[in-house]
DNA sequence: GCGGGGATTATCCAAAAGGATTATATGCTA
DNA sequence: TAGCATATAATCCTTTTGGATAATCCCCGC
């Protein structure tokens, strides 16, 4: 099977390594090269349906038209061309972008030519967009820093299963999160400061943390709120 | 480098694979095997510190505990450990639910044990989370399917708007609501800690906040990550 | 070259937090 | 009923914070 590739970055020395790396597997077959997003646009204007490339490699930096919007406009145009990211930029946003935009993989250019090369084959097998480890990394990332959400649906619930705090405790809870100093948390709860005092250290011990900071740190970041 | 590894599976004889092939690496170390959450926390609670595993691959579908909840908890009790799913379960549910318990990496079981050992040890080289290309795939799918979005607050920049807090006292800042003392902000950034102090003041001023507690509430809050 | 902001370090003091220990009261349960 | 968990409260002591103040250094712009 022949894949046929088209390659847009604005580095014309990146366009000419990839060209000969590629050409080297006889799998792929270079259909263009294009230098900005508007060149790229141009050119799969000028193909024939069937000469369309399966896959396009696109940088992100680029004058002109850079990489997202031709990759939002080249997916709608061609919705059965693949759009695959190959860039140096490895920041969240851009990632988060570009795979709103229609991304279908995402590889870092420090990537070998030959891992490039296996990732694209691997593609047609396992039908699944290729992606550079740690891009995939980052990815993991932003769900876990709950930099994204889940649409509905329960997530997992870490306030039953563990750190069995008591009804008192969840509430001290609270309010030492909120900052509060003992005397305050003692005076909202018409108990001494010292009770307040004793059930914070308890918590802690719970919680195998041993200052406030780091207590607030957990509660954050595992949702005890 | 030596990479203490702990072992998480029910299926004795999955257990016994894994211990194989990875004791065949000399960078590899098993501390422990375990069949179920129980088992593996009680076998935890028998370490010292300093004989903690490094990484624990986690089975998902077990006995008695899950590995759900053995994550959530462990990386709670244990957060200097990384817990790596090791399954055979591909659906998106349990991999967005793996990953908000705390998982640092997601491998497939049909990975070849080479290719296991090769991702963990690449895990220390890159530190990036291991993570199955298919498994990375569906991952970037559950992003462009919107079935994560973007969270509205963590795209609002507050940083720039209000509080202008030079880059120092962001870097700050960050080691702050991690929860280390002066001493050991200080010992991080290679200056005194009178002066990581001297920096903690003047973003209390700048964020009209006088305790730690407070400043990290905003910062959650705000977004000031 | 002079001023200003940022980064660095320090000292002194007071307030607050952290940790250990002890003690009492209450309600549940083996 | 004896034991256990929880909540309450206090004392003593050490470590950490928060705040004020002052001094030095460096870089950048006027």
């Amino acid at each position: 099977m022949i894949i046929k590739v088209g390659i847009v970055d604005d580095k014309s020395g990146d366009r000419n390594i990839l060209n000969d790396k590629l050409s080297r597997h006889p799998e792929f077959k270079i259909i263009f090269s294009a230098k900005d997003g508007v060149d790229f646009l141009e050119k799969m204007n000028l193909l024939d349906q069937s000469s369309l490339p399966d896959v396009v490699l696109m940088d992100l930096e680029m004058p002109k038209m850079d990489g997202i919007a031709a990759i939002a406009a080249g997916s709608a145009l061609f919705p059965s061309v693949k759009f695959v990211v190959l860039t140096i930029f490895d920041d969240e946003e851009k990632i988060f972008v570009a795979i709103k935009a229609g991304a279908f993989g995402y590889l870092l250019k420090d990537e070998s030519a030959e891992n490039i090369a296996g990732m694209l084959l691997n593609m047609y097998e396992n039908d699944a967009g290729p992606i550079s480890p740690g891009i995939a990394y980052k990815i993991l990332q932003l769900v876990q820093n709950n930099k994204v959400t889940r649409d509905a649906k329960a997530t997992f619930d870490p306030k039953k299963t563990f750190f069995d705090l008591t009804d008192r405790e969840q509430e001290i809870l609270g309010l030492l999160v909120k900052g509060f100093l003992y005397k305050e948390i003692g005076a909202q709860l018409n108990i001494s400061p010292h009770t307040a005092k004793k059930h914070v250290i308890n918590i802690y011990q719970k919680l195998h943390v041993n200052s406030r900071a780091q207590a607030m740190k957990l509660a954050y970041e595992k949702g005890l709120l």
